[in-house]
DNA sequence: GCGTGACGAGACAGAGGTGTATCATTCCAT
DNA sequence: ATGGAATGATACACCTCTGTCTCGTCACGC
């Protein structure tokens, strides 16, 4: 999880690079991935010839996009525990983990902005499916739906509340826990 | 719910229009909303000059597309009798309504193209509030989220049955019972 | 301090989309 | 069959965005 503020020590060309990144996942949250170049360059703070240097065009800045937002929940995900946990407890890890990431790069989710399908499958969808696919071999899980559609389902959950966040209703922890519970035990009380 | 084909009955032009409303639900289901107006014509079967008889801008289209959609929609809310069912039950409506109408419309749900933010919240937003209202009050929904945390969860679960259609893996019926069910009693089993 | 490299500003051609206009053709009703 | 309306084809000006280029300026390291 890169913070925005290695501001000092990173060199320049980092420092740059990262800074055009922000600002297109924040354009292209705001405007879909069809904004102009010129609002990303604008965003930040950098003159278009800069970011043509950086991202030689359009496909190239989006692709660097989904490759950062992969790699970071990737990590995520790798730093999770997810096998050694418990269904619930790797569920509301998972849950936490996607809003965390997607409140900064959610266009990239609903557009398929994948850098590459493989990767995208391999790094994120495996590991989620994997969770589905033992809570519903242990009896953890609901029997009456495929893992898929079950990951599916948890996926909407998910983009709701990074729609919540997004929209300040929710903070980050609140937002992914309400998902969790909402997905795990139902709308209903127990 | 006009189907597609009163194609006899109908005046020519009530004929053609909507036949480029169809169109263009289909095609910008599929490019974005950002597609081209040419490609809406030519899946239309229609010239693009006609296209601009009938609609004057893109704007037009935009507008008369998700008009056409929130009627259809809010039809349907209205013979479903919500305020007549169980919470359970009205739930389930609610599902199968948004999913039968947001097959067909899913990009319209993504990028915000309502026709008018007050219309929406009239005609959809308000009753569909109105059952996760009387659910916390009643004691069949759980008490410690609020009605709009609840009603955005359950919009991410049928954003994801919509998928789960589009994609062919599940029918409108099988996706939206999918939804409810796992919405309402969670991915656990009771 | 001095130079090298990065940067900003601006111009540029090209591509594609938009909305308008014209005119010939085709369809439909009388 | 015929007249009028709807349509298709085409051309048009206009706009925005893209990607490239040049040149003057500025900052940073040696």
């Amino acid at each position: 999880m890169p913070a925005p503020s290695d501001l000092k020590t990173a060199p320049r060309f980092d420092r740059t690079a990262t800074a055009i990144l922000d600002a297109a996942a924040h354009v292209f949250s705001e405007q879909g991935t069809a904004a102009s170049l010129a609002d990303v360059a604008a965003a930040a703070g950098v003159s278009r010839a800069t970011l043509y240097r950086y991202y030689p065009n359009r496909e190239a800045l989006l692709k660097a996009l989904g490759a950062h937002a992969l790699t970071e929940l990737a990590s995520r995900l790798d730093d999770a525990g997810l096998a050694r946990a418990t269904v619930k407890e790797a569920i509301e890890r998972l849950a936490r983990a996607n809003v965390a990431v997607g409140d900064r790069y959610a266009v990239l989710v609903n557009e398929q902005c994948t850098p590459d399908r493989a990767d995208a499958d391999r790094l994120v969808g495996a590991p989620m499916q994997a969770v589905f696919e033992r809570g519903i071999a242990s009896g953890q899980l609901r029997q009456d739906l495929p893992a898929d559609v079950l990951l599916e389902l948890f996926a909407g959950t998910i983009m709701a509340a990074i729609k919540l966040t997004q929209r300040q209703q929710l903070g980050v922890e609140e937002a992914s826990a309400a998902a969790a519970a909402v997905f795990l035990d139902g709308a209903r009380p127990r």
